[in-house]
DNA sequence: GTCTATAGCGGGATAGAC
DNA sequence: GTCTATCCCGCTATAGAC
């Protein structure tokens, strides 16, 4: 800890940024789309450079998978301690902020690029995806206990309904812009019995 | 017509044959992955006979979707008949029989991929998007009127809800495979009062 | 840690023969 | 309607200099 602040310059966080970089490509344009040079052109550097540091491009995207993985999990824990409704919205809002800057959640590019996929990002993407689904279902289960959320049907079945909208709702925002994605938000309040509940 | 009938066979349905290949790889991997190669290769010609069909990949593309919105109109023409629920579950049909052949419909791949289609194939794909959300929000507004749908909120914005849920089922069964989607269909159900209505 | 140079492949598209 | 041949481009990845 303290030998790395005597150096707290001594190279430039290249890695760091290539990571960086390599994740906002996913979310713009997924996997297929974008290669060494984008990320090199950024950095002002020859696609040599990052293969330095990410031998294959397949090692590179399981890096930023394995990093957005870790946060995903940090992230929970920051909202773990606020009720329930409030945890639904803040997720709401994460996938409204990717479609506000143009992006969408790694789950949706990488999920439809699926088939073409090498072997060790497919394993990623079935482990981010497990991570969500299995903490939005607790997450409805909880809520559901403690009078918060009033629904039909398992809390599991709910949860893949809700998370699975999420999704969708990224690929209409992407083309049609944020209030259709709003309105379907508006909408998950009504069946989760955010607001009015009965008929 | 008749003159169509004194040469049935004159020649192969070649261009028919490139548009259903197409299509298939635009749902199995999406615009940016298939090449003329891989279609080619498939009716056993080399990739030049396909650009005498259609000059560059985008006429190509273009051509899918144009065939795909006025097959979906029809789809719809065929359903008009039938009572609500049964309009809703044969729709949930075409997403689930697209995960059971290991495709997707063309919105979840085309939508993930807009930000790097050429112009004219985003056009196409808005004007799916509003050919199935419209009938979409059509429908639910029918069915609850008659009774068949009971659901709070805009049917507007219910259909924005289901139709994005059948979106992001597809990446979910793509992934996962065919229960989780079945799970979701069976939630639909509830949120729209086709069985259980009350908590 | 970054560079130049290059190998090797596959892509979209065209020209012109058959 | 399909072919061969070709152009030019961009991609992944590596070798070896600095």
């Amino acid at each position: 800890m303290s030998s790395a602040q005597q150096k707290p310059k001594a190279k430039r966080d290249t890695k760091r940024l290539i990571l960086d970089i390599c994740e906002r490509y996913l979310m713009q344009w997924g996997y297929n789309v974008f290669s060494y040079h984008h990320i090199a052109d950024e950095l002002g550097v020859k696609n040599a450079a990052i293969h330095y540091h990410f031998r294959t491009k397949s090692d590179l995207a399981v890096a930023v998978l394995l990093r957005y993985r870790a946060r995903f999990i940090r992230w929970t824990q920051t909202v773990e301690a606020l009720p329930p409704q409030a945890q639904l919205d803040a997720y709401m809002r994460l996938s409204l902020n990717f479609v506000l800057n143009q992006r969408v959640g790694v789950l949706v590019t990488l999920g439809t690029e699926y088939n073409t996929l090498p072997e060790p990002l497919q394993e990623q993407v079935k482990l981010l995806q497990d991570e969500i689904f299995t903490w939005f279902a607790a997450l409805l289960e909880r809520g559901r206990s403690s009078g918060d959320f009033l629904f039909n049907g398992t809390a599991h079945a709910m949860a893949s309904l809700i998370a699975t909208t999420m999704l969708g709702s990224q690929l209409l925002g992407r083309v049609r812009g944020i209030g259709p994605f709003e309105e379907v938000v508006e909408q998950v309040h009504l069946i989760v019995g955010m607001k009015r509940n009965s008929p």
